[in-house]
RNA sequence: GGUCCCGUCGUCUAGUGGCCUAGGACGCCGCCCUCUCAAGGCGGUAACGCCGGUUCAAAUCCGGUCGGGACUACCA
């Protein structure tokens, strides 16, 4: 006898199958299940399979799909990682057909009850469908739909590399539809079928799937077949512990690639969710994860989704990449429709200079556009709380010293940070007070890159020209 | 309500009967460094849901209990 959960059990090689509805925008659940798929399909020398569950007509549009194809890619999971993409919707004959030897198996019979029916016959005891219609002899007819005979006695055994063996009574197994009034399939089959031509041996999904997969392994025993290995990822859920929603949580892929969350990093930490690297370590190389991921370690409670974390995550991973990477991953923030400036105004030579400072300053890309926009601008965007902060008295001085100070300095950081010295001196003040009026005119801001050395990188006209217009608007306050 | 799953710091986890006065990471707090802010360094905060049992010994095994979640469509 073969051991169930051994890899090689169905075919002798390992087919999994990433199978995401198109709905539109890449949940990053599904970046995870994707995820695991290809780990677990690595490792075992196996296949991947794409599949497009797009037998729901609303839900499929051709852009969808493709923008499934980019998420994939970004994560890594490039198209020769995989096989397909293959259309649920393609398999439609296949599925009419084991629909029809349910049928004549006697496995399934028609009923035309509603779901009013059957809860005006249980009432308040109502626990999926009472089974009306399984000897009735309904033959086919408009608005009948076609049901799944479950079995009244023993046990439907799920084997679980996660959980174990999550055992169902099949007397609890209602009578499920397979097949629509008219004559369409439903996903509860349709996925069955699909996965059994493909040749799929193992079903790595979210635990969200697990109430169903006892029907589904009937399916799979009814249509004479071995039902796959099952692995139920848990659920990624939100601060309140319930599982991400697109309506109520920050779940598109897309959006946090936008936000400048690095690939790497997000992969990384979206595989430390129910799971961990040997050591005391977290942020490790992809080749880690392939080699030491294991479902079976997978801890099988909900994991919260920390953007915080993932946050952190993102900074060092920023931090680790050599600069010219930096550079060149910054560069979509650099322009439309992210930059606040006129493109002609950007000077890549002076980004270079101000890339290092920046560098471990930005926990997400996103944020080097306005660590950086005072540089491209013809003027500081002031902010006003800034503004209100750093020039309290005795700004006015300052500025004036500094400007006159500045005129003939040798224009170097180091010179620039020793006359602002002097001047804060003159004042009683330390260099923390006294560069803070400087800062808000020349960058609008009150925190920021190094100051000086971003002076000396915007040169002494554009320097002098902002300490004069601060001075201006002081005087007309 | 029914079925199933789950339960270690606030969060993600390490831990598979003695190595646990429970380790790491994020967060938070403090100190150092410091031109702001970061980064970095150092230190701190904080957990085995609860009750019984098995055992010389339990976070680890068993039972119960409480709590949380998923599913419960002629959606996928």
């Amino acid at each position: 006898m073969t051991d169930p959960s051994s890899p090689e059990h169905a075919s002798g090689t390992v087919r999994v199958r990433f199978a995401p509805s198109p709905t539109g925008m890449f949940h990053v659940g599904g970046a995870r299940s994707a995820l695991h798929n290809w780990v677990f399909a690595r490792q075992h020398g196996g296949t991947l399979v794409l599949r497009i569950e797009d037998t729901d007509a609303s839900r499929n549009r051709p852009e969808w799909t493709e923008g499934i194809i980019r998420a994939l890619a970004w994560l890594g999971i490039d198209e020769d990682e995989y096989e397909g993409p293959y259309f649920q919707s393609a398999n439609a004959d296949e599925q009419r057909k084991a629909v029809e030897r349910l049928r004549a198996d006697g496995r399934a019979y028609f009923c035309d009850c509603t779901r009013d029916d059957v809860i005006a016959r249980t009432g308040d005891s109502y626990r999926g469908y009472d089974g009306h219609c399984r000897d009735r002899g309904l033959e086919a007819g408009p608005g009948r739909a076609l049901r799944f005979r479950t079995p009244d006695e023993g046990v439907t055994t799920v084997v679980d590399l996660i959980r174990g063996k999550p055992t169902f009574e099949n007397a609890n197994i209602e009578d499920f539809v397979i097949a629509r009034g008219d004559g369409s399939v439903l996903f509860m089959l349709a996925n069955v079928v699909d996965d059994m031509i493909q040749g799929i041996t193992h079903v790595i999904r979210a635990e969200e799937h697990l109430s169903n997969t006892p029907k589904q392994q009937l399916l799979w025993e009814a249509l004479g077949a071995q039902p796959p290995i099952w692995a139920h990822v848990p659920v990624v859920v939100n601060e309140k512990r319930q599982k991400l929603s697109k309506r109520r949580d920050k779940v598109a892929l897309e959006d946090y690639q936008a936000e400048g969350f690095l690939a790497e990093a997000m992969r990384n930490y979206l595989m430390l969710l129910g799971w961990a690297p040997s050591g005391d370590r977290e942020i490790v190389p992809w080749s880690v994860i392939e080699e030491e991921f294991r479902l079976e370690d997978v801890n099988p409670s909900p994991a919260f989704f920390d953007v915080k974390k993932l946050r952190a995550f993102n900074g060092e991973y920023i931090r680790a990449l050599p600069v010219e990477d930096f550079i060149e991953r910054c560069e979509p923030w650099l322009r439309e429709p992210y930059a606040s400036w006129s493109p002609e105004r950007y000077d890549p030579a002076v980004f270079a200079r101000l890339a290092p400072l920046a560098q471990t300053r930005v926990a997400v890309l996103s944020e080097i556009t306005a660590m950086v926009d005072f540089a491209f601008l013809d003027e500081p965007v002031i902010d006003e709380a800034s503004w209100k902060k750093g020039m309290k008295e005795p700004a006015a001085d300052i500025l004036r010293g500094a400007l006159e100070a500045f005129q003939d300095a040798e224009w170097t950081a180091e010179e620039l940070k020793t006359r602002a010295e002097e001047i804060g001196a003159r004042h009683g003040l330390k260099l923390g007070k006294a560069q803070a009026p400087i800062r808000v005119a020349v960058t609008g801001r009150t925190v920021g890159l190094p100051l000086f050395e971003s002076l000396q990188i915007i040169g002494r006209d554009r320097t002098l020209a902002r300490v004069r217009a601060a001075l201006d608007r002081l005087s007309a306050e």
